[in-house]
DNA sequence: TTAATTATATGACGATCATCATGTATAATG
DNA sequence: CATTATACATGATGATCGTCATATAATTAA
């Protein structure tokens, strides 16, 4: 069955969306072709009209998922806000943010089984998180550019660090621990 | 063929030993029961022999991995260091370590995996965290042990981080900059 | 209206996987 | 030495996977 090419183009996007979503909740492995096509309400077969392939899926999938955080996340800047890091590590270091990973960022949720994906996969991951860092750049105060890079790459590593712990322990006062220390930690290093 | 009693507890070792290095380098799900045990020169079918499942040696293998680095981390305790943390640190965020992850962090190459796994996994990641976490408390200053446990969650969550971001990029002089960028974070710090 | 195009559905392919049943040769036991 | 126990090998099972060939039906173009 054919659908309007305004109707192909929606379903695209709805794939894209749900991937994103499901790969930052299950890895990229943990979501099938299949079982991704079934969310969206169309069988299997029909993917392969949209990309190339898995692996070409995952790839604009990041791009997509970075594209999405992007502007929520410039939030503190856009309002001009006194202590811009302070505000997005209290953002980010949430138990929300923690239990929504299919919502939240693509870098806690994907760059270690991006480590293990093909060069498509590593660029997109490799591109949203520099624009990330870009944004963190502003976020921090310092004499030079560089020195401001270094203490936002430093702070972000801080921030999905502690995401990635909260995430893994199964004890919940631990989990919560380490984002309060690591939000504590930040608000004393602004 | 039967093998003897002693025979039969190394082999079980080199599986562990083996599984231990394999589930670092390639996630949980990159490596299978049957090329494992290709390594280890056995054949498949002997696996369950040693390991109830799959997942069941996913836990033996992280526990493992912790204790045999456990030694290697408590150096600059051992040697009463006037910076731990420090040497620590520095030891950690070296290109050596990003690019051996089989040999490397268990949190670092495996948490967020952790997070995606059943019961046992996500006990064995929390108790090796934990002890980790412990080991580090002896390396910071601060008046209270709460200050002390503060800070190390802090710490850790750093140099996870950076690890993981060092390992994601396909960019090598930004790779470089995350570890610099926490190493001297760490020292200021201290 | 007719013809060409194409988005999706159906079904199948070969590969890979975890797991298990069974066979076999050797160690352990007596 | 004879018997039993068992560690491992072989091979099979059913499930799941990415991918593709083909069919179908509806849109688009003429």
């Amino acid at each position: 069955m054919k659908v309007s090419r305004e109707q192909a183009t929606e379903n695209r996007e709805k794939i894209l969306s749900a991937a994103a979503a499901l790969f930052r909740e299950r890895g990229f492995e943990g979501i099938s072709v299949a079982d991704l096509m079934k969310q969206v309400g169309l069988t299997h077969g029909g993917f392969y009209g949209h990309f190339k392939s898995k692996e070409d899926l995952m790839a604009q999938a990041c791009t997509y998922a970075f594209e999405e955080k992007r502007r929520a996340w410039n939030a503190p800047l856009a309002r001009k806000s006194e202590q811009p890091l302070v505000d997005f590590a209290n953002g980010y270091l949430t138990k929300q943010h923690r239990d929504n990973p299919d919502n939240g960022c693509v870098i806690a949720a994907l760059a270690v089984d991006a480590t293990r994906q093909g060069p498509a996969v590593r660029r997109a991951v490799t591109e949203g998180l520099k624009q990330q860092i870009e944004m963190m750049s502003l976020m921090v105060t310092g004499k030079t550019a560089a020195i401001r890079r270094d203490k936002a790459l430093a702070a972000y590593a801080s921030l999905i660090g502690a995401l990635i712990l909260s995430r893994a322990v199964d004890e919940s006062d631990l989990s919560a621990d380490f984002l309060r220390a690591v939000q504590e930690a930040v608000i004393e290093s602004a």
